[in-house]
DNA sequence: TTGAAAGCGGTACCAG
DNA sequence: CTGGTACCGCTTTCAA
C-alpha cells in the first residue's frame, strides 16, 4: 500500500535533522545528540514502524551484509539442504543474509549467476554442491571474499578455502564398524567412479582391511551407480543363489539408496536383516535411513557442520577477525563423518 | 580486487558525459546521441567490462527486477525443490532475479525475511512450501504484488492468488487407473491427518469407487503417517497371515516412501510385484519411484509447473500485463498430476 | 548539540 | 545533439 517511512519522515515527526536521526539509530547518540531528542527520535522511528532501506545503505556503505550462495543443484535436488541450512544459521547469527541462486547443475549459468550477485553488492560469495566434486571456479569468486563448501577447486594453486567431509575416513570407520561385529567377507557397493566421494570411500574401505590385516577381494567391489535398482542388482549378484559359506555377511553401499535396494534383495531372498546379512549405508538420508525397514546404520554425512564452517571461514575473512596472524591459514577443512548404529547391522553370522 | 568500472569511467573514457552513456547503454540512443559518440561509448563499455551497478539502479528507479522467494523448508529439505525450479525458469526467462530464503520451518521467522527482501526492494514475493499446505500469510506479503505456490490462505477472504495441485483429481485418477486393472479391493495408506493433501486424495480415492458403483470398505483406508516404516507397517496388516482371498490386490499409497514399505513388505512374505500385488506410489519422487525394483507407477506432483505458473501469475501482476480486464481475476490456480505409469501396478491377479 | 552538505552510481529532465 | 543537475535514502564530515 502506502510507502514505508524515510528517515526523513522519521526527522520530521521528532523534529529534529536526518543526521540525528541516523546518529541515535545507529547507537552514536551518545555524546553527539541530547537526551531527550534521542528518545523523541526512537519513539517516533517507532510509531513509523521504521526500517533503514537496506539499498540505500548498500549504495553509501559499499557493502550490504548480503552473502550471495551459489548452488549448483542442492536447491532443486531431492537430497538435503542442510548445507545451505548451516551457513544461514551462522549468517544470520552474525548479522548478515543469505541469498541462493541455484543454477540446476548448468555451469553456464554460473558466471551470470555470480555477476547478478556481484551486481547487488554481495560482501561474500559461496559455492556449493550436491556431493563431493571438483569445480572450475568461476572468475567473479575472485573479486570478493569466498569459499567453497563440499566442493574444491583442483587446480595446483587453489585460491579458495573449501571445506568438504572426510570421506576417506568415513569410509574406513564404516568398515571398522562391520569388522569389529566379526564380519570378514564384506561386499562394496560403491557408487560410480564420476563421483570424487565414491573411490575415497573405497579408500576407507582398504585403508580399515589394511590396518585389521585383513585381504581386501578385489571381486566383492563393485562400482555400481547410486540408486535403488543398482543396489538391488549389485546384491543380487553376490547373493542370489550363493551358497551361505561363499556369501558376504555384509554389504556396505556408498549411499542409503543403494542400501534400500539390498534390504529389497534381501527380502526377496528370504534373508533377514541383520541375522543373516548386515547393511550399511552412508549419508544418513533424511527420511530414507531413519525409517527404513529395518533402519539403516550409516555413516552420516556433516551437512550441517560444513555449511557453519564454511560461511564461519567467509565471515572471519571479511570481518577481518581472522584471528591468526597469518592470514592464508589453511585452504582446507575437512569435517569427520559420524557414524550412526541402528538396526541394520549386526554381529556376523556363526558358521 | 580493483573496483568496478562505473558510468563516469566509460564517459571519460569514451570522452562524453554520464547521460550519454546513460541513454546509449539503454537503447535510447539513436535521436539523442552522435552515431559516432555511441560507438566509442559502447566500445568503452566493453573494454572496461562494464555492467552497471544494480543496487543504485534500484535506488533510482524504486524497483529491482528481484523476485524475494520464502521457503518453508523446500530449501534444507529433499523435497519439492522443483517448484523454486520452475518459478526461476520463468523468472529469468523475462528478466527478473530470484533470491531464496529458507526459514526452515520456523514460522516466527517468516516476517523478518519478508521484512528483509522488502528492505532490499523487491519486486514481488513468493511464498512456497513442501506439501500442500494453509498457512498464515505474513503481514508484509500485501505490501507488494505476492502469489502462494504450494500453499494457501485458508481465511474467508483470501487476498493472495495460490497455485496448488488438484489433489482430488490426482487421487481419483491413481484409483481409476487401479479399477481399470481390474482391482476391487484397493487398500489406501493415506498418509496422516496433519496434511491438508491427506484428505483431499482419500476424496480422490472415494469418487472413484463411486463413480464406479464400487463401495469403499472404510476399514481399507489407513491413516498411517508419510515413511517408508508406516508403509511397511500398512502393508504387513493388511497381507500378512491373511488368505489370498482376503487380501487386497492393490495397496495406494499416499506417496512413494511409503510404497517402498508397502514393497519391503510384499517381498518378504514373498508376494510378487505386479502379479500378487499391485503397488501406486503419489509424487514421483526423483531417484525413488524411477528407480525401485520394481519402479514405480505413481501420481506426478507437478511442482515445476506450479513454480512456473506461480510465477507467471506475479510476473504479471507486476508488469501489468494482465491481460484480462478484471484485474482480480481468480484467486486459485490448480494444476493437475499426472499419471506415470510403470512397473509396480498391473492386471488384478484372477481368484 | 545540531544541521547543512557531499557523495555512493545511476537516470532523466532541461537548458544550452 | 550535448552536458549539467536534481534526486533516490542514507551516512558522515564539518561548521555553526
Amino acid at each position: 500500500m502506502n510507502r514505508k517511512a524515510t528517515a526523513l519522515d522519521v526527522a520530521k515527526k521528532a523534529g529534529v535533522s536526518r543526521s540525528a536521526v541516523s546518529l541515535v539509530l545507529n547507537g552514536r547518540g551518545d555524546g553527539n545528540v541530547a537526551k531527550e531528542s534521542q528518545d523523541r527520535i526512537r519513539q517516533a522511528a517507532e510509531e513509523l514502524n521504521y526500517s533503514p532501506n537496506a539499498i540505500a545503505l548498500s549504495l553509501r556503505n559499499q557493502r550490504s551484509r548480503v552473502i550471495g550462495i551459489l548452488s549448483d543443484e542442492v536447491v532443486v535436488s531431492p537430497f538435503d539442504g542442510n548445507i545451505i541450512g548451516g551457513a544461514d544459521d551462522v549468517a544470520r547469527s552474525r548479522g548478515f543474509v543469505t541469498v541462493v541462486m541455484d543454477t540446476e547443475r548448468d555451469t553456464a549459468r554460473d558466471a551470470s549467476a555470480i555477476e547478478t550477485l556481484l551486481d547487488r553488492q554481495v560482501d561474500g560469495l559461496m559455492y556449493v554442491t550436491v556431493g563431493l566434486k571438483p569445480i572450475e571456479v568461476p572468475h567473479g569468486m575472485l573479486r570478493v571474499p569466498s569459499v567453497l563448501a563440499n566442493c574444491y577447486d583442483e587446480h595446483p594453486q587453489p585460491q579458495l578455502h573449501h571445506v568438504i567431509p572426510d570421506e576417506v575416513t568415513g569410509g574406513r570407520e564404516a568398515t571398522e564398524h562391520l569388522l569389529e561385529l566379526g564380519h570378514r567377507d564384506i561386499a562394496l557397493l560403491a557408487g560410480s567412479e564420476d563421483s570424487s566421494a565414491a573411490p575415497l570411500r573405497v579408500q576407507g574401505y582398504r585403508d580399515a582391511h589394511a590396518a585389521a590385516r585383513i585381504p581386501v577381494q578385489e571381486d566383492r567391489i563393485f562400482m555400481a551407480g547410486w540408486d535403488i535398482d543398482a543396489g538391488f542388482r549389485g546384491a543380487m549378484k553376490v547373493l542370489d543363489g550363493v551358497s551361505p559359506a561363499d556369501r558376504p555377511t555384509a554389504i556396505m553401499c556408498a549411499n542409503d539408496r543403494l542400501a534400500v535396494g539390498v534390504a529389497l534383495a534381501a527380502a526377496r531372498l528370504g534373508l533377514r536383516v541383520p541375522e543373516d546379512l548386515s547393511i550399511m549405508g552412508y549419508d544418513d538420508e533424511t527420511r530414507i535411513a531413519d525409517t527404513m525397514v529395518p533402519s539403516l546404520t550409516t555413516m552420516a554425512l556433516p551437512l550441517r557442520e560444513i555449511g557453519r564452517a564454511a560461511m564461519t571461514t567467509l565471515l572471519d575473512a571479511i570481518e577481518g577477525t581472522d584471528g591468526s596472524g597469518t592470514s592464508g591459514s589453511s585452504v582446507e577443512t575437512m569435517v569427520p563423518c559420524r557414524l550412526v548404529t541402528r538396526e541394520s547391522t549386526g554381529p556376523a553370522p556363526t558358521r
